[in-house]
RNA sequence: GGUCCGAUAGCUCAGUCGGUAGAGCAAGUGGCUUUUAACCACUGGGUCGCAGGUUCGAGUCCUGCUCGGAUCACCA
C-alpha cells in the first residue's frame, strides 16, 4: 500500500472545518520529542524490559484491593481505619515511656502484631514515594502514605500478569529491585507495627501495575518552577503527594498547603455552598455557555462562530439574564455554579475563565441577600477550614461579622489627607465629582498621577499656588497616558472611580459596600429613598471584590431605558457598556416577582481560604501562553 | 502593553574580578537491611533558555528574542 500524500499531512482547515483556519501542514512529533530521553529514562526503560520478562504484561488491567476497613482499602481509608490508628497510638505510648535509643519490649509488640494480623490479608495499591532500594518504602494514593516492608531474607512472591495471577515464588526480590521511584505496585500481605511505631504492611505478594517512565520531582522541594507547576499540574500533584513534609518554622505560622490540599479545600467550599443552597430550597440549573449576546455584565467576550446556523456566538460573560428569565418562569430560587468567560487581562486575580456562583431568590431584597450571603459564606468557610478566622498573606481576616458601609462613607473614611487639599466642600465634590467649578475629575486624575510619581502637595500651600496647579494640570492633561483620559460619563461612575482609587485596596476585613450609584448598575433596582442610588452591594475581602448582588430591576420599561442608556455609552466608546437584550426585556414584561440576586467569585474565595496569592494556584489548569519551541515559526495568517 | 527580576545536570540550587562547570537529591555498580529525607563506597550525567556582539578567552559583559514571575493599567 502506497500513499501518494504523506499519511499525516492533514490540513488544519479540513481538520477543523474552519474556513478561516490556516493551511499549515500539521507535523507529528516523535515520541522521543514529547518524552525527553536521558540516562534516567533509559534506566527506567531497561527496568521495564526486564520486568516484562518476569511478569509478562507490564501494564495489567486491574488490581482488586481488599476491604478490611469496611469498603475498598484505599491507602487513605487504611490510615484512618480504627484498629490501625489504635495500634499506632498504643505503640507511640509505649515509645514515649522508653529512653532514647531503647527498643520497645517484644511482648507488647507481639500482642499488637497479633491483633493486626487477625484483621486478615490486606491488598493495597499505590505509587512508590521513594526509590525501591530500601526494603521499607511508602505507597501513596495521592493523599496519604502507607509503609510496606519487603523482606529480602524471608522472601515474597511475584504475581505474573498473565490473566490468571500466577504466583512466581522465587522472583519477588529480583522484581523489587527493578521497580523505580514513582512506579505503581499492588501488594498483598499482613499488617504489623515496626519498632518506630508505624503500622506497615508485610509484603507476601508483589504485583507490578504501571511504570513511571520519567523521574519523579525532588522529594524535599517538589517543583519550584511555577510554569511547570501550572502547565503540568499532574507533575505538581505527584510532587505534592511525594513531598516529605518538614516542620515549618514557628514564625511561618504553619505549613503551606500542598497543591492537593488546595484543591480539596476548593471542593469542600463548593460542595458546602451547594448543600447550603439546596437546604434552602434552591434548584441548580444550567444555562447556555454559548450565547448570541454577550450581556449580563460589563466585559469583553470571546467570539466564535457556529457553522451550521452561520451565526456569531459569544462565550457567556455572565448567566445573569438567563437565570432571571427562570425567575420569570416560576423558579423562585435558582442557582448556577459554573464558568464565565471574559476576554480581558490575566493577572493574579483574573483568569479568562473563572467560576461564578450566581443565585436568585424571589421576594427578597438586597438586605436579605446580604444576610444570606454572610451566613452561607460563614458556613462554607467553617466547613472548609475549620474556623472563621483565617490568615491571609499576614493579615488576619475575621469572618465572624461582615461590615456594611456605603460607597461614599468608605471613600470619606479612607481618603488620604494629602489628597484632600482641593476640596473645601468634599461632600459636595463626592456628590458630583464632574462639577466644572474649582476642579474636575480630570484634573484630579492628573493630580493623583503626580502624587504617585512623588509630587509633594504641601508645596501648594497658597490659594494662588493651587490655582496655578489647576492650570498646570489642564496643560499637562494633553500629554498624559491615554488611559487616564477615558471619559467618565456620570457623577456615579466618577464616585466609583474614586472609591476604587482610595478605598478598595484597604477593605481587608469582609465588608459589604452598599449604595452603589444607579448609573453604573443597569440591572439593579433603585433605592426607594434615593433615586440616584441602586439597591446594590459588593463584598470586598482583602481588597478584592468577591461578590456582587442587588435587588433585581423587574420593571421592563425601566430596564429598557437603562439598556438604551448603556447603548449610548457604548456608542460613546465604552466597550464594556452593557448590550441590550431584547428577549430579556420581553421576558420581564411577563412579570418578574421582586427578587434579589448575587454572584460570588469562587476562585477568589478559594484564594483567601488557601492563602494563595495567585488565582492560578486555585485553578487546576490555568491559561498560559501555549508552549512554543524556539525553532517553530508563527503560523502564517 | 510599561517597568523590574529570573532561566546552569532529571529535580532543588551554588558559581567571587571574564580564565578547565559545582553540591545535595535522583540515576548506575557493589555492600547493608525494622528504616522514617535510610546509610556506606565508587561511577556516569551539561548546547549554562535561544540568536548575535565585545574579547586572546563569555555561565559571567552588551544587544535582540523566547518563556516565566512580580508589579502597574483594563477587569471579577
Amino acid at each position: 500500500m502506497c500513499h501518494t500524500e504523506p499519511l499525516f499531512a492533514v490540513r488544519d482547515a479540513d481538520f477543523y472545518n474552519l474556513r478561516f483556519a490556516s493551511t499549515r501542514v500539521m507535523t507529528i512529533p516523535e515520541f522521543e520529542e514529547i518524552v525527553e530521553q536521558n540516562d534516567q529514562t533509559e534506566a527506567r526503560r531497561e527496568h521495564l524490559e526486564r520486568l516484562g520478562e518476569l511478569v509478562g504484561n507490564v501494564y495489567p488491567n486491574k488490581f482488586a484491593r481488599s476491604s478490611i476497613s469496611g469498603s475498598e482499602d484505599t491507602i487513605s481509608r487504611l490510615i484512618a481505619f480504627e484498629p490501625v490508628v489504635a495500634a499506632g497510638a498504643k505503640m507511640a505510648a509505649i515509645k514515649a515511656s522508653l529512653k532514647e535509643g531503647e527498643r520497645p519490649p517484644a511482648e507488647a509488640k507481639d500482642e499488637l502484631n497479633e491483633r493486626l494480623r487477625s484483621l486478615g490479608t490486606v491488598r493495597i495499591a499505590g505509587r512508590l514515594t521513594t526509590p525501591s532500594r530500601g526494603n521499607f518504602v511508602h505507597l501513596t494514593d495521592g493523599i496519604g502514605k502507607f509503609q510496606i516492608y519487603c523482606d529480602k531474607k524471608g522472601g515474597f512472591g511475584l504475581v505474573r500478569n498473565d490473566g490468571a495471577d500466577t504466583l512466581d515464588p522465587e522472583n519477588g526480590w529480583t522484581a523489587w529491585k527493578l521497580i523505580d521511584h514513582g512506579d505503581f505496585v499492588g501488594v498483598e500481605g499482613y499488617l504489623f507495627v515496626t519498632n518506630t511505631g508505624e503500622v506497615s504492611l508485610h509484603v507476601e505478594k508483589l504485583q507490578f501495575l504501571a511504570k513511571a517512565m520519567v523521574p519523579m520531582p525532588d522529594k524535599m522541594h517538589g517543583i519550584a518552577d511555577p510554569e511547570i507547576r501550572q502547565r503540568q499540574r499532574y507533575a505538581d500533584l505527584i510532587a505534592s503527594s511525594l513531598q516529605v513534609k518538614s516542620e515549618p518554622p514557628a514564625s511561618a505560622g504553619g505549613p503551606d498547603l500542598t497543591t492537593r490540599e488546595v484543591f480539596e479545600i476548593r471542593a469542600k467550599v463548593i460542595s458546602s455552598l451547594r448543600r447550603c443552597l439546596e437546604d434552602h430550597g434552591y434548584i441548580e440549573v444550567e444555562t447556555p455557555m454559548l450565547t448570541p449576546k454577550a450581556t449580563g455584565a460589563a466585559a469583553k467576550p470571546f467570539v466564535t462562530h457556529h457553522n451550521a446556523l452561520d451565526i456569531t456566538l459569544y462565550a457567556r460573560i455572565a448567566p445573569e439574564l438567563y437565570l432571571k428569565r427562570l425567575v420569570v418562569g416560576g423558579f423562585e430560587k435558582v442557582y448556577e455554579l459554573n464558568r464565565n468567560f471574559r476576554n480581558e487581562g490575566i493577572s493574579y486575580k483574573h483568569n479568562p475563565e473563572f467560576t461564578m456562583l450566581e443565585f436568585y431568590c424571589a421576594y427578597m431584597d438586597v438586605n436579605g441577600m446580604m444576610d444570606f450571603c454572610e451566613q452561607m459564606m460563614q458556613e462554607a468557610i467553617q466547613k472548609a477550614t475549620g474556623a472563621l478566622k483565617i490568615s491571609y498573606e499576614g493579615n488576619e481576616i475575621n469572618f465572624t461579622e461582615f461590615r456594611r458601609s456605603s460607597m461614599k462613607e468608605a471613600v470619606i473614611e479612607n481618603y488620604p489627607d494629602r489628597w484632600n487639599f482641593f476640596h473645601s466642600d468634599f461632600a459636595a465634590f463626592l456628590d458630583d465629582p464632574l462639577q466644572a467649578n474649582k476642579v474636575n475629575l480630570y484634573t484630579y486624575r492628573v493630580y493623583i498621577k503626580e502624587l504617585e510619581s512623588g509630587f509633594d502637595p504641601t508645596s501648594l500651600n497658597t490659594a494662588e499656588a493651587k490655582e496655578n496647579y489647576e492650570r498646570f494640570a489642564e496643560t499637562i492633561w494633553e500629554s498624559v497616558d491615554e488611559l487616564v483620559k477615558i471619559p467618565t460619563q456620570s457623577p456615579g461612575s466618577a464616585l466609583a472611580e474614586i472609591f476604587e482609587m482610595v478605598a478598595e485596596s484597604v477593605l481587608v476585613q469582609p465588608t459589604f459596600i452598599i449604595d452603589y450609584p444607579k448609573s453604573i448598575s443597569p440591572l439593579s433596582k433603585a433605592s426607594p429613598q434615593n433615586p440616584q442610588i441602586a439597591e446594590r452591594f459588593e463584598l470586598f475581602i482583602n481588597g478584592m471584590e468577591v461578590a456582587n448582588g442587588f435587588s433585581e430591576l423587574n420593571d421592563p420599561k425601566e430596564q429598557y431605558d437603562r439598556f438604551v442608556d448603556q447603548m449610548s455609552e457604548r456608542e460613546r466608546g465604552d466597550e464594556e457598556a452593557m448590550v441590550l437584550d431584547e428577549d430579556y426585556v420581553r421576558a420581564l414584561s411577563y412579570g418578574m416577582p421582586p427578587a434579589a440576586g448575587i454572584g460570588i467569585g469562587i476562585d477568589r474565595l478559594v484564594m483567601l481560604l488557601t492563602n494563595k496569592h495567585s488565582i492560578r494556584d486555585v485553578i487546576l489548569f490555568p491559561h498560559l501562553r501555549p508552549e512554543r519551541k524556539a525553532a517553530e515559526e508563527e503560523p502564517s495568517s
